[in-house]
Parts: C-alpha cells; sequence; structure tokens
RNA sequence: UCCGGCGUAGCUCAAUGGUAGAGCGGGUGGCUGUUAACCACUAGGUUGCAGGUUCGAGUCCUGCCGCCGGAGCCA
C-alpha cells in the first residue's frame, strides 16, 4: 500500500514501507512521520496500546531510517494528512545515522551539495513531480496530435548556430560535440514524417551564472512540414497552455506545498497575445528603457515586456542579424526574421523559441556564406532543400524554465534532479 | 570574462579591534495529541588558506581558494 491510496483503508490494517521523516514525542505517545515517496503519514504509537517493543523502538529511530509499519487507518484532523495509521507494528529496516539535512533552515550550497539525499525533502518531492506531470504532458500533447517522436543525436559534428560554445569530446580521433539543439535534424525528420518531435538533454559550454541557467539542460523541439510562422505560433501557446493546465489539475497538492499562487496560472489559454519585436521596443522605451533598435532583449528587458500581460507573450519578427542563419526572413520586410519568441509571465523570461525555417536552397547557401560557416557539414541539411523542400516550421521549449515558471522557483537548478551548472558537477 | 557579495560548531547564523555565542542536529532526562512539538542539562571551534598592520585580529590591509548573485550569451 502506498500513502497515496491511504483514503480507501480507512479502517483496515495496512503495510507502509517507507523512511521515517521527522519524530515528535510527549512521553507515552509517539508521533512519526512516514514517507514512501507518494506522500507522507502520521503514525501514532501510543504506550500500552502496542507491544512495548514497538513502543521502545522510538528511541532508536534517527531520521531516515528505512522502516515498514503496520497500522489501523484512521481519519482524524489533527494529522497533517488528514489520515493517520495507530501503528500495531514497526521494523526497523536500516538505522539511518547522523542525516545530515536537519529540520531547519540550509543553505543552497550545502543542499545541492547534499541533493542526493535532499531529494527527498518536501519541496524537491513537490518540483519532481510536477517535472513529471509536465514531461507526461508534453508527450501526450504531441501523441494526441499524431506526432512521431524523433530521438536526435547527442554527438554532433559541429555548431548548430555556429555562435554559442560547445562541450568538445574526443570521438575516435575526431572532434565531435555535445548538442546544443536536435532542430536541424528534426528537419530532416520532419520531411519524412510530417510532423515530428524531438526530447532530450542539451549542452551548452558557455559560463552563464544566471537563475535561468544550467549547462545541461532539456528541450522538446517540435518540427511541422507546411508550418508557417503563424501555424508555429498557435501551435505554441496551445501546447504550453496544455501543460500548465495539465499541472493545475493533477498536481493541486505539490503546488500548494510550494506555496504558489495559481491564479496567474489559471488564466494560461489560448490566444496569447502576439506583439512584435518593433512593438516590444516601443514598450521598452515607454518604460524608460534606453534600447537600440537592432539589439536583443536582455533578462530585465524580458520581464518588463511580459508585465503588460496577464499570460505569456509571443513576441516575432525580430531583427535578422540577431537570430540563427537558419531562420527565414519576412517577406515583407527583408530585415527582419520570421522568429518568434514565448516570455513567460512573472519574470521567468524566455521559455519558447521558434521560427519558419529558410526553405530556399539559394538563400540558405547564402546564408551560411553570411553566417561564416563551413559548407561541408552542411551538405545533408541543404539536401532537405535539394529534394522536395516545403515550408516549415517548429520551435524548442526549455524544460527547466517552464518548471521553474510553474513552480515559482527562484532558480532553474531546484527543476532538475541533478543540476549541472558551470562550478558544479556533483553529485 | 566582467561587476558585486559572502566564507565563524555537522547545519543556519550572531559577536564596537579587547574572554568566540545562540538555535537546530547529536547525547542525557521529562512530558498521553504532537504539527520544523516543547522544557531542562550536556558535548561540540586551526573563525576558508597564506602573509601583513597592531600591545591585541573573527573583525583592518594584501594575495589566493571556494561559493553565491548579476551582466553578456541563450532555452
Amino acid at each position: 500500500m502506498y500513502i497515496e491510496d491511504v483514503h480507501k483503508y480507512v479502517g483496515q490494517e495496512v503495510i507502509i514501507a517507507g523512511w521515517l521523516y521527522n519524530k515528535r514525542s510527549s512521553g507515552k505517545i509517539h508521533f512519526l512521520l512516514v514517507r514512501d515517496g507518494t506522500n507522507i503519514i502520521q503514525c501514532v504509537v501510543v504506550k500500552n496500546e502496542c507491544p512495548e517493543e514497538v513502543f521502545n523502538a522510538y528511541d532508536d529511530l534517527t531520521q531516515e531510517s528505512s522502516i515498514i509499519v503496520k497500522g489501523i487507518v484512521k481519519e482524524d484532523k489533527r494529522s497533517p494528512l488528514g489520515y493517520e495509521l495507530l501503528l500495531t507494528d514497526l521494523r526497523i529496516v536500516h538505522q539511518a545515522q547522523d542525516y545530515p539535512i536537519t529540520k531547519k533552515e540550509h543553505g543552497i550550497d550545502f543542499l545541492l551539495d547534499h541533493r542526493h539525499l535532499w531529494l527527498r525533502s518536501r519541496r524537491p518531492f513537490a518540483v519532481m513531480r510536477i517535472r513529471h506531470e509536465v514531461i507526461a504532458a508534453i508527450r501526450d500533447f504531441f501523441n494526441e496530435r499524431g506526432f512521431v517522436l524523433i530521438d536526435t543525436p547527442i554527438f554532433t559534428p559541429t555548431s548548430v548556430e555556429g555562435t554559442t560554445t560547445l562541450f568538445e569530446t574526443e570521438y575516435f580521433g575526431q572532434k565531435a560535440y555535445l548538442t546544443q539543439s536536435g532542430q536541424l535534424y528534426a528537419e530532416a525528420a520532419a520531411l519524412a514524417f510530417g510532423k515530428v518531435y524531438c526530447f532530450g538533454p542539451t549542452f551548452r559550454a558557455e559560463k552563464s551564472k544566471t537563475r535561468r541557467h544550467l549547462t545541461e539542460f532539456w528541450m522538446v523541439e517540435p518540427e511541422v512540414a507546411y508550418f508557417d510562422l503563424d501555424d508555429d505560433m498557435k501551435l505554441a501557446e496551445e501546447f504550453v497552455s496544455y501543460i500548465v493546465q495539465r499541472v493545475l489539475e493533477n498536481r493541486k497538492m505539490e503546488l500548494e506545498i510550494l506555496e504558489r499562487d495559481t491564479r496567474h496560472l489559471e488564466r494560461v489559454s489560448p490566444p496569447f497575445p502576439r506583439i512584435t519585436y518593433d512593438e516590444a521596443v516601443d514598450i521598452l522605451r515607454k518604460n524608460g528603457v534606453d534600447f537600440r533598435w537592432g539589439d536583443d532583449f536582455g533578462g530585465t528587458d524580458e520581464t518588463i515586456i511580459s508585465n503588460q500581460f496577464d499570460r505569456p507573450v509571443i513576441v516575432h519578427r525580430y531583427p535578422a542579424e540577431i537570430k540563427a542563419f537558419y531562420m527565414k526572413r519576412d517577406p515583407e520586410n527583408e530585415k527582419l526574421a520570421l522568429a518568434m519568441d514565448v516570455l513567460a509571465p512573472e519574470g521567468y523570461g524566455e521559455i519558447i523559441g521558434g521560427s519558419q525555417r529558410e526553405d530556399d536552397y539559394d538563400t540558405l547557401v547564402k546564408r551560411l556564406e553570411e553566417h561564416q560557416l563551413p559548407r561541408e557539414p552542411f551538405e545533408w541539411y541543404l539536401d532537405l532543400r535539394r529534394y522536395g523542400s516545403v515550408p516549415h516550421a517548429g520551435f524548442g521549449l526549455g524544460i527547466e524554465r517552464t518548471i521553474a515558471w510553474i513552480c515559482g522557483l527562484q532558480h532553474v537548478r531546484e527543476t532538475i534532479p541533478f543540476p549541472r551548472t558551470i562550478y558544479r558537477l556533483n553529485p
């Protein structure tokens, strides 16, 4: 029996295998908080109402000792869960010694050094279960719409965008890099399967030190043949809304543990406001930002823009110069790229970046030259424009930033079980 | 890489340049409904490292190391 099902067993004797989360006592009555991974339940041990060795086992119980308890399920308002277990038996499987994470506050550095243990605590419990829900929602969303999952390689011969710093590895005598995006491969798959998505880890070797950055993070990237930028934006807003609504429906308890104010999340439904880059620049200038047309938005700029709206906002048609070589230009203005970003509310910044892709062979060759990228490693990519090229579009959603936003967390490092940052490779 | 901040008990933090302390955790004892339980007692320290100033440095100065936050870049 797992604690999450305890309401089905009121009045019955059940067995729970778990760990001691905390204990309290008033002398002749002990309270054990036992967790089993699905929740925490209070167990009551009363002197003279259970075998003496069960009552006395309390003295040997240390925080995070593994225990198997047997008891009668009772409904009781005084218990944090609303249900508690009146113990009849208790077996210590392993006695933990000096568990380092205590009941009082800890610093983030200490907690991350003990991440393997910190995962047992209440807060990571809630965050990881929401992460699970987000990922399940992502897969369901694409499955329901007939997308095919295409796993893209993690070892790649070259950089996708040419600008970002990548992790370099030795690959049987030649250089290889850890992927920074599965997009180019997803494009190939889209021309084979129509609607596809890839979902995997992504690596950036940039020495970013902000609450929005990890060196290893997860990204989901749909790519659809015959999609234009408008189709892309529509898919993005439906996608984000679907994820948020699923978490609201299925992870109420977890959001409560995190004390997340869900009012912002409840408003997340299509359509999202859509503004052009030019309109976003106007917003910044009206708010006193000395912004130069042609620059990309910084973290504070994104916060100012997103604060104008009550749900995520889509900014589209960015200056082509600050965007990647593969993005198609706006036929009505060659200076602009058919690109779009989704900015999350409450200052969580960019969670989606996407675009319609350049599908014309000659134009794409020109773009490679403009970006001073080598032709040879992109020959296969150019093939996609040689054989049955079609308009197509896609985007990438950063999982950790999305989770940080939904959970209301200060830093993305809490959204992944074992975060990798510039100065952290352990545990 | 740049800018700012921090480093004191296992943990979270105090300590005018003048005897290094509290809470939690550990140990001992008490308590029949606790909610990070509470109460009493107790053990626990090379103040990140190396120099310097001073009668005297946790505190001031220099260098180094580690971490945190921000910027740039990005999801």
